[in-house]
DNA sequence: TTATAATTTAATTGG
DNA sequence: CCAATTAAATTATT
């Protein structure tokens, strides 16, 4: 896989993290300047990559869309991609420092007690966090098609790297980080380990070996491209 | 608490799960060599443990009336308290690499399909499995003591650890899978929908303090003592 | 039918 | 990444 194709993908999966953003996020302080101090992180100049313009241009469409604070919140498949110097694909993205708000790198949601108050039917809770729609986001239901693919996925490597959830979330518009729990969620349920058995038995992928080949032909699930 | 009463409550609790291990675990396949084989998988001694012939004793009899297979299947919370390096209690218990026959570490009772066929009525899937009286577990009833005293423990700490889950098993003779259901289900219940209230209204204990004190006097609750 | 035990699964936390 | 556990939703029993 090229360069282009590799970003392609990545940018295509961080677009589909639109949806988990607005509610991992707290909105940006200042709505004016959001975008031009967001902007404004971005080096001149991505050396190996060959559209600069083009490069430039479709980042930006991505933090634009997803809605990406003053603190970006990336996991850490996508900061690994998206900040590893050896790759050709560099990108360098960087974090402005924390002002006054002590910004956690949040992955989660929310702390204890909110979350507490958020299984209730909040009655109460609306009265501040103006703009938040739904700090709610639990319990995404996959479909059959969905499930499906993954399981199929499964079978074929139950350690998907990176790039290879990518594709698992390109095609099934699944967000990255989602697929990335339900590998996590599905090893710790249908694949024994720790345990003892040394039967071949659906091990870890060895890194040295060529990751193994998915299947992606659309004609296998024509439901998931509708 | 010191090592010993731990110990004794957590071989208690182990004790009483032999009711839900028929039923997870298949029978090993030879029973006149089960025992045997059981026996050979402990070590000479533990290191921290002061009755070396008492605790070898006490662990043979736990694993002879759990029914324990070749491959033991403990809870996590259960291996966790057993394997754990670094706590003194240390008991190091090994499992049987699989010889031949595909043993799953199994908190589940079945794989995936013959889950399935666990929850329909069950008419054709006696026909093997001699030994096995019913594989469907389901709905054990508590008593109306038991119920009580496990309302009080759900009032002082709606988030029992594993060590309290214990406690509240030896006392109530619930094992202690059994106290970590019903507390799922009551919080399910009780907790997340109360509409009601931001008051005190039971929450998470803070991992800094101490653990609340529960009320073990056999004098409140005589019916569990017999 | 209601209450509730049991099951499944996505999500969270910490290491 | 894994282990443990949680809430949410559902299934199924009494």
């Amino acid at each position: 896989m090229n360069c282009d194709s590799e970003l392609e993908q990545i940018i295509y999966t961080a677009l589909t993290l639109q949806d988990d953003y607005p509610v991992f996020c707290p909105p940006p302080r200042d709505q004016t300047k959001s975008c031009s101090s967001l902007f404004a992180i971005f080096p001149d100049s991505y050396p190996g990559v060959e559209n600069q313009g083009i490069l430039q241009e479709t980042i930006r469409e991505l933090y634009s869309v997803l809605e990406i604070p003053q603190d970006p919140c990336l996991n850490r498949s996508m900061k690994h991609h998206l900040l590893e110097p050896k790759k050709t694909l560099s990108i360098g993205i960087y974090t402005k420092p924390a002002s006054n708000q002590t910004s956690k790198g949040c992955k989660r949601p929310f702390c204890e007690e909110e979350q507490r108050e958020c299984k209730k039917p909040r009655i109460e809770t609306d009265h501040f966090l103006p703009s938040a729609p739904n700090r709610c986001r639990r319990r995404t239901i996959y479909s059959k098609e969905q499930t499906l693919f993954l399981q199929n996925q499964f079978h074929l490597n139950p350690y998907p790297d990176f790039v290879s959830r990518c594709h698992i979330a390109k095609i099934t518009g699944i967000p990255e980080p989602r697929i990335q729990v339900w590998f996590q969620n599905r090893r710790a349920r249908h694949l024994l380990r720790g345990t003892n058995s040394q039967v071949p038995q659906e091990k870890r992928s060895s890194s040295a070996e060529e990751p193994q080949c998915f299947i992606f032909r659309e004609s296998q699930y024509p439901d998931l491209w509708g």
